[in-house]
DNA sequence: GCAATTGTTGTCACTCAGTGTCAACCACGC
DNA sequence: GCGTGGTTGACACTGAGTGACAACAATTGC
């Protein structure tokens, strides 16, 4: 394990991502080809799909493997801790993810690419509905082990999670459109605040 | 105005959006192509597309035309409402398209292939979210009209009308997953009390 | 009525994302 | 050294979507 294989592609999805991030930056998502990426790094569009699946993946590919991480964080918070408040904590596990020290650089630069195009928006946005689908059924085992399963069929879960995801994405919008003046922390915790449902389980 | 021409492009249009429709829920989205649906109406590809800009239209362009309801019916109600009690109400304009009589022919089977594709859940998701563009201006108007505007910035309108549409959406995959058991409307009732945050604006 | 205009359709050719296949090559375990 | 399996390039293919052009039907003005 971890041989040269490893590592060697490792490097090289680095080394895409990189050339067509700064291809997507400088040209456009839409303006920019799998081709022009391919010749970019000197490889063959072919080899292209081999690291990325879809073209969609050269940007938010590496949104899937966060969704442990939330796993891991919800789990860690204490049982009887308000919904609402587990979820703001866990969010603070993608805070560093937005809110980079290079923000104006490539980060802020990435996330106005993703919400300025509707393919990219789109898939982000189904990415995060994985993650809400992951942290209903959180939801559910957490309920169960208090003894107050909800009963099947209640949306309850689910609109709570929605809602803080809905939050989320609110903030990360004013923040973009701020110029990212403030912390994104800060505009997260506006956001929540403002919802703050009453039904805190 | 409204002479041969108006009347047999509406036509057509439904004649292809039924079709359409069939195909999907057939023998699925991702398996029916545009070719067949152009075969099964007998014109040519081409053609399809000058009715529908693209495939997802075929089943969510009817959508677009709702925002246009929502900002009336948003206009309709008293000023001093709690905003929480206006997004409820409007959303009852969304009802009669998802709770449909015939729900168990076209409306439901149809949902469940939005829901169940990615690609066109996820153009689902967006055009939400131009609505949700569309709810927040008019927060902002009803608070500047209350001469208590939003500071600029604050994610608060973004957050409370993105926390009802994650309502929305739960209740519709809570109500579909349940079989459509109950009318869509308590689901949304339940989402929207789950959540029904303190800032009532 | 008829001509000029405008909308609709079919056909062809094209771009680009994404997939399947095959042969050549290179790291790895033995 | 040698077979195994992962990596790569090359080629061919499907399917969505676009542009251009010619043929035809509907509309408007006269």
């Amino acid at each position: 394990m971890s041989g040269i294989r490893e590592r060697t592609r490792q490097a090289v999805a680095r080394e895409i991502t990189e050339a067509a991030n700064a291809l997507f930056i400088d040209r456009g998502y839409e303006a920019t080809t799998i081709d022009d990426i391919a010749t970019a790094v000197g490889m063959s569009r072919r080899n292209v799909f081999r690291y990325f699946p879809t073209k969609e993946d050269l940007v938010l590919g590496k949104l899937d493997y966060l969704v442990e991480e939330l796993v891991d964080g919800f789990r860690a918070r204490p049982e009887n801790e308000p919904v609402w408040q587990s979820l703001r904590a866990i969010f603070d596990l993608l805070v560093p993810h937005i809110d980079t020290l290079d923000k104006d650089f490539v980060a802020a630069p990435m996330q106005r690419v993703v919400f300025s195009n509707p393919n990219l928006f789109a898939s982000y946005l189904v990415k995060q509905q994985r993650m809400q689908e992951v942290v209903v059924t959180l939801l559910h085992e957490r309920a169960a082990d208090h003894d107050r399963p909800y009963p099947t069929g209640d949306p309850t879960p689910r609109a709570v999670t929605a809602a803080a995801f809905g939050c989320l994405v609110a903030a990360q919008q004013a923040w973009l459109e701020s110029g990212t003046a403030g912390t994104f922390a800060t505009a997260l915790d506006e956001a929540m605040a403002a919802v703050a449902p009453q039904a805190h389980g």
